[in-house]
DNA sequence: AGTTAGCACTAAAGAGATATGTGTGCTAAG
DNA sequence: CTTAGCACACATATCTCTTTAGTGCTAACT
């Protein structure tokens, strides 16, 4: 859109600024010109000249007349762009990550949500690791397992290992020999098909083929496309939650209306997949600019290591501590990317 | 203990206390005497002198000296116990309930806990279904689905038809083959076993057993020992919630503390897995009456169907619409076991 | 013996009034 | 450019006062 705006920012102005946005991260309070006056080895004065500057500029804003300042949304951003200093991952939350991370034994998946977990445990916020979206996920196998001599169980496995069941009730009139049979032709034709497809080739390939071996074919191809057709919704993503109440520790949320809101919205699986990115640098989204909630920040970044991809995302609020959670999401994604 | 206590309430004293319960029930503020005068054609005097007795016998409380009434827990109980008088159901609602029965593609637990969440949102209360407990589930079969030649995805299937599955790398100088072998004798050796034994017996029966033939026994043991692992918890209970956050919507809820402790408690697994019950009746307990919230009531009942067994439970506030629920879960259970 | 009117009393909830603390903007002087 | 000084703004807290909705108790009434 518009060239994007030149800012020169005095030494000492930029030293304010960083000052302000990181004691109101720390104390939740608007910061007044008088307590950064030993800081800066100046007067009170010459601090709210610069303040008034930085307002002018959209950096500050102000809760009402005669309070201190609070960073505004564009201050966050200038700050995590231009100021911010990441912080060392301490020696301690850094073995944390790394016993799970030299864990041969986890498969890449369960180790990535266990670190985002512990990244949620070690800064009270939400993680979320969204896993591989389904739109290049193919069919490799089904299985019909059965249960007693009214049901069976379907199960479906995609290429990227994600596994799918649903227990069916046996149509009257058709046998278990016949749905075995009609899902080792499914095995036979489908594999390979991406999720999407399924249903519609279980219709225009499957039914035509078995039409002419099966009496009941018609009853077949239901019954598969009933196992199958909650597998479309559900197996989009994989979605896991670290600390989900966490950002409710937040003392933003002491409000019944804001607790509820933040709820509702990770209770909300639509909103949450929304989230999804292929970006692989680290983002950050601060409020409005984010499109789940305004009132908090959305750190995101994806990986994808041998076509296994996935979306990790920290959720707090706007007055995040950004130079302790970039370095974690850092260390965390350079090592999976090794 | 003691022997039941036999109360005896004149005929208006029964009334009164069932109308102040509605009344709060409905209304959230404790009750003067002032409100009932015209329903029961007296003078607030009178229901006055009622109300301190039924106070003193406990059914009553108030919240400070000179406020009306509300019901105690033991007023709740006495309530529900020989007061209430159910509330039939809509016709709309039954035939919500209904579709969804009389659908003959779902699965019984599939229908179930669609009516659950139905029953959820007539009530606004938080409705819990937990699927069969496992100490009777058996090993149904294993199965081994290679990924990419780093990783398999485990799968594992229970007697009721329950599918668990994971991904587990390949471990250095190990083949698919020997894998596939080792789950094929697993299969053979290991179904109808108890899930809580697997892997003992992995240990005590297929190590020895594998021996003989595989040069990596040990190793295909631990392999299948890390698959199987996570299973014995996981596998546990299903859990599902319909409605998780109705009960926020309760306007007791309207506090930070308590909805982030409701909150908190919901997430707790534990918490919620101890709902479970074995009890064919509905059974309703009230605040201290159940151990999973002291400001909420549980109602609890459990259904069996060719031993496919489960558990279902309400959890609202201790000022519920019992006339309102009782009915809805009585009509379910029925139909389950009809 | 149960019912009622009357009255004193209580606690919560709301409305002002007032003071206090923390900040600002502006001006004029250094 | 920096600073001291001052008037002004708003949020917060604390009191007081009043209103309101209820109670318990007593004595009279049916």
């Amino acid at each position: 859109m518009c060239a994007k705006e030149v800012v020169i920012l005095g030494d000492r102005q930029s030293k304010l600024l960083k000052a302000i946005v990181e004691s109101y991260i720390k104390n939740i309070k608007p910061v007044g010109s008088k307590s950064l006056c030993k800081l800066f080895n100046c007067s009170s004065a010459t601090i709210r000249n610069d303040m008034s500057y930085l307002e002018e500029l959209g950096f500050l804003e102000k809760t009402h007349t005669s309070s201190g300042r609070i960073p505004s949304e564009k201050g966050y951003n200038y700050y995590v762009e231009n100021l911010m200093k990441p912080k060392e991952i301490t020696g301690e939350d850094m073995l944390k990550l790394q016993t799970i991370l030299n864990n041969k034994e986890l498969v890449l998946t369960d180790a990535i949500t266990k670190c985002m977990e512990i990244i949620s445990d070690i800064t009270n916020y939400t993680s979320i690791v969204l896993g591989k979206n389904s739109e290049n996920n193919v069919l490799k196998q089904v299985s019909i397992i059965p249960i007693d001599n009214k049901k069976v169980v379907a199960i479906l496995i995609t290429n990227t290992g994600h596994v799918e069941n649903k227990q069916v009730n046996i149509p009257d009139g058709i046998s278990i020999k016949e749905i075995v049979k009609t899902s080792e032709i499914i095995n036979k034709s489908l594999v390979g098909t991406p999720i999407n497809d399924v249903l519609e080739k279980l219709e225009l390939e499957i039914k035509p083929q078995i039409a002419k071996t099966m009496e009941k074919y018609e009853e077949l191809c239901n019954f598969f496309y009933d196992a199958f057709s909650d597998f479309k919704e559900k197996s989009d993503d994989d979605i896991f939650f670290g600390g989900k109440t966490n950002i409710l520790k937040q003392p933003e949320y002491n409000e019944p209306n804001k607790i509820k809101e933040i709820i509702g919205k990770l209770e909300n699986i639509e909103l949450v997949k929304n989230i999804e990115t292929e970006d692989k640098d680290i983002k950050i989204y601060i409020g409005s600019q984010n499109n789940f909630d305004p009132d908090t920040t959305v750190i995101k970044t994806s990986y994808n290591v041998d076509g296994e991809v996935g979306t990790l995302a920290i959720i707090g609020p706007k007055r995040m501590e950004y130079d302790k959670v970039v370095p974690l999401l850092n260390y965390l994604k350079n090592f999976i990317e090794r």
